[in-house]
DNA sequence: TTAACATTCAACCAAAGGGTTGACTATATT
DNA sequence: AATATAGTCAACCCTTTGGTTGAATGTTAA
């Protein structure tokens, strides 16, 4: 279960096309920060600052080897998000099921 | 599935507390603005600008009747958004399986 | 027909987001 | 020791966001 703040984070961090690219292009191992970098047409700051916004969701760690930093992915915030969602699914899904159930009663007694 | 700009605009209605309780709210069925302002400490314009980043999400769905706006759940986005954090979370699960392996296979020729 | 009600529209404000550039820090390389 | 490299920090610029208040619009009720 996640806090609200930390749910914030999460959804936020992820409702970025950039950030969510960055995301996808770590699963080939932990990159460093101007490898991340270079395929987008920003600047290195500004990816720079995009994986602050990730690691402060916890979505990536960092490991500082020397002047390098090596970013890789973290997948519970992920899990908490999923479960969330679920959650709320499964609480529409049984309550829609309800409302057409009664809707089909309705017209049986028509 | 869902466009990059469809999936920013779910998850950027979602990364909001105020909206995410509407939306919860909403369980009871389609409700009036104000009624589902009420519990809100902040004032009726505000809930209706949080109405609306919902409604552009397709999130809720808006029935006149009068003087009346009624609104109401709708899951398709929620759906979408749920598949693509599966497909990812799915996507890392075996990568961080086969990196585990690997480690062990490592383990063992050591 | 006047008054109350439900809701949005418009203008405004402060804070945050996503980007830039330029300077700075720390580590490698020569 | 001098220089190049990796990355952040800081300041700035727009635009967006989340909130406010006050006026406008349309609908219902007295």
């Amino acid at each position: 279960m996640s806090t609200p703040r930390t749910l914030d984070r999460t959804l936020t961090a992820l409702a970025d096309p950039t950030r969510r690219t960055i995301l996808q292009r770590l699963s080939a191992g932990e990159m460093r920060v101007t490898e991340l970098a270079r395929p987008f047409s920003m600047s290195l700051n500004a990816v720079s600052k995009h994986i602050l916004v990730l690691e402060r969701a916890r979505l990536v760690k960092r490991r500082r080897l020397g002047r390098e930093h090596f970013i890789s992915y973290r997948p519970e915030p992920l899990d908490a998000a999923a479960a969330w969602i679920e959650e709320t699914r499964n609480f529409w899904a049984s309550r829609l099921d309800t409302l057409e159930r009664l809707l089909r009663e309705e017209d049986k007694n028509k």
